[in-house]
DNA sequence: GCCTGTGAACTCGTTCACAGCC
DNA sequence: GGCTGTGAACGAGTTCACAGGC
């Protein structure tokens, strides 16, 4: 079995192709689960609405895991497609806001894959803090932050207070050398290149099918 | 004040552009917080990270909303954006799944903003069935799906089940002939070109943060 | 014959740069 | 002088189409 190629430039790759690549990876998990051994390109686009020729790209830059001819291993693709996104070790995940959301997340990210462990769920209301969520993890006082990941070795923080709050907690993840983090407040959150930083912005969404709704739909 | 053009055709703008309407309306949003009256595309694109020629652009498929040598008016234009977007009425959402998650987006889209309004939470489990959210909502039956959406007239669905019966709830959804459906379970929800489906994929960028953590940071 | 890997063609989206207007 | 609205230039991303290998 080859190995993933060394050599490949973060750089030159899209941030598409990378979601992209966490969709094949679920799509080949289902495959797996149906016994399914071999699958072509063509095969798994068919199958879950994808183009073949950009699934083959996708792959390629990472390496030549197929043979022509027939195809790919389900079972190869899968180690390929975990090793490539960094799913063969755990990502530390601490959560910041224990609202509705924040809990959810907290018991959410757990089944939602293997890799990341959420290990702190902080809030600044002393009514929480001490307070046990869903999932069974006690909520901790957010004045503990840059204590907790270094101690805990966190690598990705998480925002579920509301968007007034989000920027300084944001600011002070950057600060507790948080490498990652993933935003759910509806602002626009700002930091060092240095430190990813993702939002998923439920608002926009909604917002969008608002428009399409009123106007009709898109092509 | 002038109107939004008439004509604009839904096919020739980009789905980037609508997201991109509902972040400027966020951004003005926060200037009328603060009593500016006036601004340019410039000063938004500075404040808010964003390009002025995409602004004008953006802005421009949809009438002309500016004063040259001035700007753009931040009330007008604000007004204009809520047009667009559709947020002058009321949508009526329903959700599908009363787990952590399907509860907090229960209450979370109510504060998200006032033009979604969650009329029912159901799932199909009988011990989750007439327990209260913490928002206050009875979750109902799920069976009862076709007829809730009837009578509350709703047009929207949320699914927040698990990925293996999020299938199904989206083919009971377009049966219900809801109009589009927003999925958070971490499949590829398929339906008829009629019905506009959007997933929201936690996991996919969960494991774009991984593979940046892994290989280095993007451009 | 079949399917991968990939250069080339194309499509779509962004940015530039300036004419037109205040 | 300053800023919008927009054609034109550019760049990114997708799809085509085929050479190469099983």
């Amino acid at each position: 079995m080859p190995s993933i190629k060394r050599q490949f430039s973060v750089e030159s790759i899209s941030e598409l192709t990378i979601a992209r690549l966490s969709i094949y990876l679920r799509c080949v998990d289902q495959l797996e689960a149906l016994g399914i051994e071999t699958v072509s390109s063509q095969e798994l686009a068919q199958r879950f609405n994808l183009n073949s020729a950009q699934i083959r790209k996708d792959l390629a830059y990472f390496g030549e895991f197929g043979v022509r001819g027939v195809g790919y291993s389900v079972r190869e693709l899968r180690h390929y497609l975990t090793e490539i996104l960094g799913l063969n070790r755990e990502h530390r995940v601490l959560i910041v806001g224990a609202g509705n959301l924040g809990t959810a997340l907290c018991h959410y990210s757990r089944f939602a894959s293997e890799s990341f462990l959420v290990v702190a769920i902080l809030d600044s209301d002393p009514r929480k803090i001490g307070e046990p969520t869903p999932g069974g993890l006690l909520v901790e006082d957010a004045s503990r932050l840059g204590e907790i990941v270094r101690q805990r070795e966190v690598e990705i923080g998480v925002i579920t207070t509301p968007p007034d709050t989000a920027q300084r907690v944001c600011d002070q993840m950057v600060a507790a050398h948080l490498r990652a983090v993933l935003n759910f407040a509806p602002v626009q959150v700002k930091g060092p290149k240095s430190v990813l930083i993702r939002s998923v912005d439920l608002k926009v969404h909604l917002e969008e099918l608002s428009f399409y709704l009123t106007h009709g739909m898109p092509k």
